[in-house]
RNA sequence: GCCGAUGUAGCUCAACGGUAGAGCAACUGAUUUGUAAUCAGUAGGUUGGAGGUUCGAUUCCUCUCAUCGGCUCCA
């Protein structure tokens, strides 16, 4: 066996060491200044500890925490402290499992008692000091037997019980301090390096994500090397907390949820009312220009629909309970599809009716479990902005493609130009001829590769009669959001039994596209008043402008100008309050109006107008064609940003 | 649904078991004001709801409804 093993280093560089040296040793001499962050490692692509020894041959590469490797060993490493602490603290809570996740980490525990927000105080100050005696994590290779032996010992049965579906014979272990867990690790190399930290929540979390199994006690919370990372992390979330569409929708009057009406019941108010108007309108022109067709149909339906589209099979447990009309039983509709079909089926229908598509904003209720409504994210009561697509197989992969381009071109109006694309497949429990889902996801594939569009695969991910596309975009604070949502149906069409004549008079099954772009109306308003933090675009406000005569004297005078601006179109308001004008301004700049015209002495003798311009202040005195002008303009392009005067 | 926290005036928040208070908003009056809060006064509450303990409950207990943080699912 050969003593010396060739390196290659991260620049390309080989270099030869002794069997046995530590990946540490080999950073040190390759670059001492990246050894100071550096917190793993990866050999041949397997990451590992910095302790790890070379054996082989390898290719190494060292992560520090701004590659994701690096955060997963720093977080993952900061929930064992944790665990320490808890279990330090509380003597008898058992341990089960402790990730790091997207942004953060979390351990769950047994306990009898659940964790109150003061105890996060007491488990931090222990992890404190944890952290100051800077205990080195050590890896260790055991048997299972063994492994078996420690938890039994400590009546950890969580770990016994993830230790008994483990593959092979050996266990991972990572010890430091007093402190053993079952862990594939790596880890960073000591408690020291996590400089700082915060809990944020405790929260119930069933062992394993299933309700049948025990309730445990998860404590979230989120680590840096860098004290200012840390504030820089708390800040991100002042600001999403600031830009919560429930906090603005209740400050900037867009919509409520009141108990009287019902959980998960949207009420939209006046001005959230306006700005859906306009999304509508737009969404209206958009699908004409796409060739659509609009269609309404009812918020009920009789029961026997439903049993045929087989929702009463495969989707009961989302849908509200029925209603008796007459000794009928009657069904509030979950989806719009079945009453879709009926339409297309309400005619012989050719192949040169080809592709058939019928869209609709769709009102839909469905039964979400109490504990998961949120605000406009989720609700029982939407609109979803529907439609259904009919066509023959060879004309799939054409409207695919299209769809993708409608609705990213319809994101990128209303502001939307990060996203991420998902492809589902065939899932385990499926219905529907083998080949036409290897057709239909290959058409899926296609349309994305041909339109350059980067996308991951969630294998297996797809509904039961169908493959999918789904599309999250990005809000301004990178958070994605569901939106939209491209299925392939095989169920329906056969359930109805749709048909169409083709060119050689037979007939064939058509195949049914599912598709909503923007997802239901209420959600996407609430991302979009996050995304917008409330200050929408002039195109969208509720309220475009409001003009503010200093005192009464100018009221004549810009009640002309409001008489003028609502001719030509806008949403204008007259605070003719008798304020003074920083009051009216305040008030303005508060309810986040675009623009408000200002009108004093001055702009009545010269008839023209004084624009302030919400976020951006006073842009000086203008004609007030030329500020029509420019305002329409913004209006017509629907400009995210301002024009410029 | 489950675990935990919370629920007081339109909003934000106070109040040791002893008849509930402030700021903002609202209303009235004065003030006629030049780019983010003029001054004064008035009114506003079955303390989420129901029960219980107590001489007495916003406060303690039980149930219930809702909201929030999560678990699961999805538009």
């Amino acid at each position: 066996m050969a003593d010396k093993v060739k390196v290659a280093l991260p620049d390309g560089s080989k270099k030869e060491h002794a069997v046995g040296t530590s990946v540490e040793q080999i950073l040190r001499e390759f670059d001492p200044s990246l050894a100071k962050t550096a917190l793993v490692a990866s050999l041949n692509g397997r990451t590992v500890d910095l302790s790890e020894k070379v054996g082989e041959d390898s290719e190494v590469r060292f992560f520090s925490f701004d590659s994701e490797q690096g955060r997963e060993a720093f977080w993952h490493s900061t929930s064992h402290v944790m665990a320490q602490a808890v279990r330090d603290l509380f003597p008898g809570v058992k341990l089960a499992i402790g990730p790091s996740i997207e942004e953060g980490f979390y351990y769950d525990f047994d306990t009898e008692d659940p964790f109150e927000p003061d105890d996060l105080e007491r488990i931090e100050k222990r992890m404190r000091e944890i952290i100051k005696q800077d205990f080195a994590f050590r890896r260790e290779e055991v048997s299972k037997s063994e492994a078996e032996e420690i938890f039994r010992q400590g009546g950890e049965s969580y770990k016994l019980e993830i230790l008994s579906e483990l593959e092979g014979d050996t266990a991972v272990l990572y010890r430091h301090d007093d402190f053993v867990d079952l862990c594939r690790g790596p880890h960073v190399p000591t408690t020291g390096v996590i400089k700082s930290f915060k809990l944020l929540s405790v929260a119930g979390a069933y062992w394993r994500g299933s309700e049948r199994n025990p309730m445990l006690q998860r404590i979230y919370g989120v680590s840096f090397p860098k004290r200012e990372e840390l504030d820089q992390y708390l800040k991100r979330l002042e600001e999403m907390k600031r830009r919560d569409h429930r906090v603005l929708g209740k400050e900037l009057e867009l919509f409520s949820i009141s108990d009287e009406v019902g959980p998960g019941l949207v009420l939209w108010h006046p001005k959230g009312a306006m700005i859906r108007k306009v999304i509508e309108d737009y969404w209206l022109e958009e699908h004409l220009k796409h060739d659509y067709q609009l269609i309404y149909t009812p918020h009920v339906a009789r029961l026997h629909l439903w049993e045929r589209s087989g929702h009463t099979g495969f989707y009961q447990e989302n849908m509200f309970s029925t209603m008796k009309v007459e000794g009928e039983e009657y069904q509030l509709k979950p989806m719009n599809c079945p009453f879709h079909i009926l339409i297309y089926k309400s005619k012989l229908r050719s192949y040169r009716d080809l592709p058939l598509k019928l869209a609709e904003l769709g009102a839909c209720y469905r039964y979400e479990r109490s504990g998961v409504l949120l605000g406009l994210s989720r609700v029982r009561g939407f609109t979803m902005d529907d439609a259904h697509i009919f066509c023959k197989p060879e004309q799939l992969e054409e409207e695919v493609i299209k769809l993708l381009d409608f609705s990213l071109s319809m994101l990128r109006t209303l502001g939307f130009d990060d996203y991420q694309i998902f492809l589902s497949t065939r899932p385990e429990k499926s219905i529907g001829e083998e080949q036409n889902w290897d057709t239909a996801q290959e058409a899926l594939r296609q349309a994305l590769e041909s339109q350059n569009l980067e996308f991951e695969v969630d294998k297996g991910g797809g509904a039961f009669y169908g493959p999918k596309i789904d599309l999250k975009i990005k809000d301004v604070m990178g958070r994605p959001q569901q939106c939209t949502t491209i299925q392939f149906d095989f169920n329906i069409p056969e359930r109805f039994d749709l048909t169409f004549v083709d060119s050689d008079g037979n007939f064939h099954r058509p195949i049914m596209i599912h598709r909503a772009l923007l997802g239901s109306l209420e959600r996407f308003f609430g991302v979009l008043i996050e995304h917008f933090a409330g200050a929408f675009p002039l195109w969208l406000s509720p309220v475009q402008i409001r003009i503010m005569p200093i005192t009464d004297e100018q009221n004549p005078y810009s009640a002309g100008v409001e008489r003028r601006l609502k001719e030509e179109g806008f949403r204008v308001e007259l605070d003719d309050r008798n304020e003074k004008i920083n009051y009216k301004i305040r008030e303005a700049e508060k309810e986040k109006i675009p623009y408000m015209f200002i009108v004093g002495k001055k702009e009545v003798q010269d008839k023209n107008l004084s624009v302030r311009r919400h976020k951006k202040g006073d842009l000086g005195r203008f004609d007030t064609d030329e500020v029509i002008d420019k305002l329409k303009e913004e209006v017509k392009k629907k400009a995210p940003e301002p024009v410029s005067f």
